[in-house]
DNA sequence: GCCGTTTTCGGCCCGACTGTTTTCAGTCG
């Protein structure tokens, strides 16, 4: 969301340029504050701002109202531009480089004349290169050498993993780390806990009565190209493959402390502190202070508790309303992934002219791997095929003939394996043209258990061209569920533009289903929607459009979205039985 | 500059790590 991250790419600005120019710290936090807030946003600021509710985002009052507003009509702030003549604007290039923030970016580049943010890393190298950056106040050797390892490490970065990748580098890492016998536990914390769909740093807790021998170990992790900093209790490092880890140990006595210290988000611990303090208590990694005496937990559970509340699941600790539910003593119940019965999204290797991509697993394979989940069903939707030149008689005749041989292969399978009983639809993942037209006729659907109805080109309509044709498409009765819905690829395509509130009322009203895709690049539908679904009386999918039976094991991370979204166990279908499935289809 | 079911004024999360300093400032998460 690259509209986001400029704006607060601007508001940060401001807000170093108040920090080296004025004393009001409270100012330089409340600008900061607004701009990871903004950062955070999971649907486009503009749209919140056309839409008049800019001031609905956390952080954002009367006075950055009225700038942003500015921003988007004018595309410039006439006070913002006035704060920035004040500083060369070669320090917010710097300000890029890690360890560097706005005190020592401002130092360098007011004192060399850094003008341009553009060229402003480049001078620098050349600055550091020829031995010139000498002579600065609190900048000796070492933070010099600081410098040029970090901006050396900058070179050679990656961006924001997926999900899925941030996963297995975070999971080879903790297997090397349970190798110790001093590891008595590890887990992954910050971003990769709360299952966000795209992660920036791993994060690492390891549980150890030993932490110098631990800490050894893990700076032995023959993975590790370099040590960027070293202590007693944190480790940060990078990896051979570009990526940044942190690692972070703790004593057995505040494990449940410091994993809930560095699960964050960081808005949601703010907003438990905030409450806390109103009670007298005081909270961080190593436990609760309450009248001068420190309380420890071994378990979240237990650290949330003492704060009166139950346990927040990690999915939703965002400060999205969570806490406040939580108050109320909310018993979340958020849907889990042994509760997930089918998945309905699944393409097989059956071989007919696809118009899309061919699925690499047998029926078979298939249905081996959906016992191996203990899943009650599956439901086959290999692509609508392509039908170039055919009559609709001779179209029928093929999906008819497709249909008899997946229920003889289905029927040779169960003679097989006996008594495994599980259950399969005969369906198929139909294009949504660009009209709202499907890419099979009425007569054509009818030979089919169910579609899956989704848009694969022409993303790009208006809203409203977008909106028109999703409701037209899932207008046929056979159209069960609307496939990975907003059509976004994480890092590739932005989510098409549709007014989701009509659609989701249309939903509602007609029965339908909405998919939460769980491709590592989708995880569509996002978070937000998910949840505005649910509110709308919307009832949801969860699957994973495999391709490939390794693929049916990304099921987890399409309930982890699902538990973003805030989605309960009766809010998804294919957590029921097949038959109280169907009735849906009725 | 933001925020409030005790507040429209007077607060604003907390600690590790690093480097340059002799007690702290800057940065990060």
């Amino acid at each position: 969301m690259t509209i986001n991250r400029e704006t607060a790419q601007l508001l940060k600005k401001v807000a170093a340029v108040f920090r080296v120019k004025e004393g009001d710290s409270f100012r330089v936090k409340a600008y900061n504050n607004a701009a990871s807030a903004i950062d955070n946003l999971s649907e486009p600021i503009d749209e919140l701002w056309r839409q008049g509710k800019l001031d609905t985002i956390p952080g954002v009052g009367k006075s950055l109202l009225g700038y942003l507003e500015e921003y988007f009509t004018k595309g410039k702030v006439r006070h913002f531009e006035s704060q920035f003549k004040k500083v060369p604007a070669g320090m917010f290039a710097l300000m890029n480089i890690r360890g560097v923030g706005p005190m020592t970016a401002y130092k360098i580049a007011h004192r060399f004349h850094l003008k341009d943010e553009s060229t402003a890393l480049a001078d620098l190298q050349v600055l550091i290169r020829k031995g010139k950056l000498t002579n600065l106040e609190s900048f000796k050797q070492k933070s010099i050498a600081r410098l040029t390892k970090a901006l050396k490490i900058k070179s050679t970065g990656k961006g924001r993993l997926l999900l899925s990748d941030a996963l297995a580098i975070a999971e080879a890492f903790i297997s090397y780390l349970r190798l110790s016998p001093f590891t008595m536990d590890a887990e992954p914390l910050g971003s990769l806990r709360r299952r966000l769909s795209t992660v920036g740093d791993i994060d690492l807790a390891v549980k150890t009565k030993k932490p110098e021998e631990t800490m050894a170990h893990v700076l032995a992790y023959p993975q590790i190209s370099a040590v960027i900093t070293s202590g007693d209790k944190t480790s940060h490092v990078k990896l051979k493959n570009g990526f940044e880890v942190d690692i972070k140990l703790s004593e057995p006595e505040d494990w449940g402390s410091l994993l809930q210290h560095f699960t964050g988000s960081k808005m949601h611990n703010i907003h438990l502190r905030t409450l806390a303090k109103e009670k007298g208590y005081s909270l961080s990694e190593y436990g609760i202070k309450a009248k001068g005496k420190v309380h420890h937990f071994q378990t979240e559970t237990d650290f949330y508790h003492f704060l009166g509340l139950p346990l927040i699941p990690t999915e939703i600790r965002e400060d999205t309303g969570e806490i406040e539910l939580a108050l109320k003593k909310q018993d979340f119940n958020l849907v889990e992934l042994k509760d997930i019965k089918g998945d309905l999204h699944l393409h097989s290797n059956f071989d007919f002219p696809s118009s899309h991509d061919l699925g690499g697993s047998s029926l078979h394979e298939i249905l081996d791997r959906a016992y191996e989940l203990g899943y009650e069903y599956i439901g086959l939707s290999d692509h609508n095929p392509k039908f170039v030149g055919l009559t609709e008689k001779a179209k029928e005749k093929i999906l008819i003939a497709r249909r008899k041989y997946l229920e003889q292969d289905f029927r040779a399978y169960e003679n097989r394996v006996k008594n495994r009983g599980i259950k399969l639809l005969i369906g198929l993942e139909v294009d949504i043209r660009p009209s709202g037209e499907l890419a099979l006729s009425e007569d054509l659907l009818n030979t089919l258990d169910y579609a899956i109805v989704s848009i694969h080109a022409s993303f790009d309509q208006t809203k409203e061209a977008n909106t028109r044709r999703i409701i037209q498409a899932l207008s046929h009765p056979k159209a069960l569920i609307l496939g990975h819905p907003t059509g976004r690829q994480i890092n590739e395509r932005e989510p098409l533009q549709a007014d989701w509130s009509e659609i989701f009322n249309f939903c509602a009203q007609n029965h339908k289903l909405l998919e939460i895709n769980a491709s590592p690049d989708r995880l569509d539908l996002p978070d937000d929607l998910i949840r505005q679904a649910i509110a709308q009386g919307v009832r949801l999918v969860i699957d994973t459009d495999s391709h490939e039976v390794s693929q049916m094991d990304f099921l987890k991370l399409g309930v982890w979205q699902a538990r973003k979204g805030y989605a309960t166990k009766n809010d998804i279908a294919n957590t029921h039985s097949l038959q109280k499935f169907l009735a849906v289809l009725k």
